[in-house]
DNA sequence: GACCAGGAGAGAG
DNA sequence: CTCTCTCATGGT
């Protein structure tokens, strides 16, 4: 075998290691596992494996100690918010006994910092469906129009970029399982051709404003809007209403609002108020602590 | 088959 | 502006 191709194929990857600041409550199953991104497996080793953009990571946690590859200490860092005071944000909204065991039961999930063209398909993908099939949705999308990343682990595939879903046919788009979500990605593609310069147009605006401008893509609506606020462009007074969460704030906070017919987008905005006054400017992290303690 | 899932667009009123 | 109907897909 020709030393060349086997020096070319192998990834050199550095394993990095980094331990935890005392006080500063991290879980990295509790972060990775609650349904904010889509494109993480547990193994039964142990670890971790995740595609970011085009970077596969392996990463797993012992205590205070996380250990990965792929990436840097730097992206790990900033990924995982653990520059968060992940203390004082809880206390910021624990005002009750309810979010109070929420907050308990999940103590060291963080709110990741996803790349926004990421963040905003993944969503798209994501209406009126449920998690295992949003993972199959987007992890078919990748295979069929991401880079291919070899690893010593075999194959894996980056996110698609946006010029390669412009050229996507509906064809494709359908082997994905998109349904009828194909004909949005497809054309938030053809709007979106600079990621980059898309990003930096939305951090730049006010919230409600980034909302409304989102909410003009072909496929976004009140829900994904919020949720790429909230996970891409941190914007932490964000409150994405599910079907979860507005059963849990018509159980728990607001009985005479939420129905059981369709959601409207009155109610939505009945919701997302409330939760902005009563859990305060945090109230988006108090939403993933509310949805990832749901009772299925 | 009905019903549901991290909903949103199109059309009617 | 607000309500209602419809839209693929897979699992229960």
């Amino acid at each position: 075998m020709n030393p060349k191709y086997v020096l070319h194929r192998t990834v050199y990857r550095i394993m990095h290691e980094l331990t935890l600041m005392a006080g500063q409550p991290f879980s990295l199953d509790l972060t990775l596992s609650c349904g904010q991104v889509f494109r993480w497996e547990k193994g039964s080793d142990g670890w971790w494996r995740g595609i970011v953009d085009n970077n596969m990571i392996r990463i797993r946690q012992d205590g205070e100690v996380l250990r990965f590859e792929g990436v840097n200490r730097q992206f790990i860092e900033h990924y995982f918010s653990l520059d968060h005071d992940l203390r004082a944000i809880t206390a910021s909204f624990d005002r009750d006994p309810f979010i109070h065991a929420a907050v308990e039961q999940c103590r060291g999930l963080r709110l990741i910092r996803q790349p926004p063209w990421e963040c905003l398909i993944s969503y798209i993908c994501s209406t009126n469906s449920n998690i295992p099939m949003i993972k199959k949705r987007i992890n078919l999308m990748a295979q069929a129009f991401g880079d291919p990343i070899e690893t010593d682990g075999g194959t894996y595939y980056g996110f698609p970029k946006p010029r390669s879903l412009v050229g996507s046919c509906a064809a494709v788009l359908s082997e994905c399982k998109m349904g009828y979500r194909g004909g949005y990605v497809k054309k938030t593609a053809c709007d979106i051709t600079d990621e980059r310069e898309w990003a930096r147009s939305i951090s730049s605006l006010p919230s409600e404003d980034a909302r409304k401008t989102l909410m003009e893509l072909q496929g976004v609506g009140p829900k994904a809007a919020d949720c790429v606020l909230l996970f891409a462009f941190q914007k932490y007074e964000s409150f994405p209403v599910d079907v979860w969460i507005r059963r849990i704030m018509g159980k728990h906070y607001l009985p005479n609002i939420c129905g059981s017919t369709s959601l409207s987008n009155r109610e939505y905005d009945a919701i997302r108020k409330f939760a902005k006054d009563y859990f305060g400017t945090y109230c988006g992290y108090a939403q993933e602590y509310l949805f990832a303690a749901r009772e299925d």
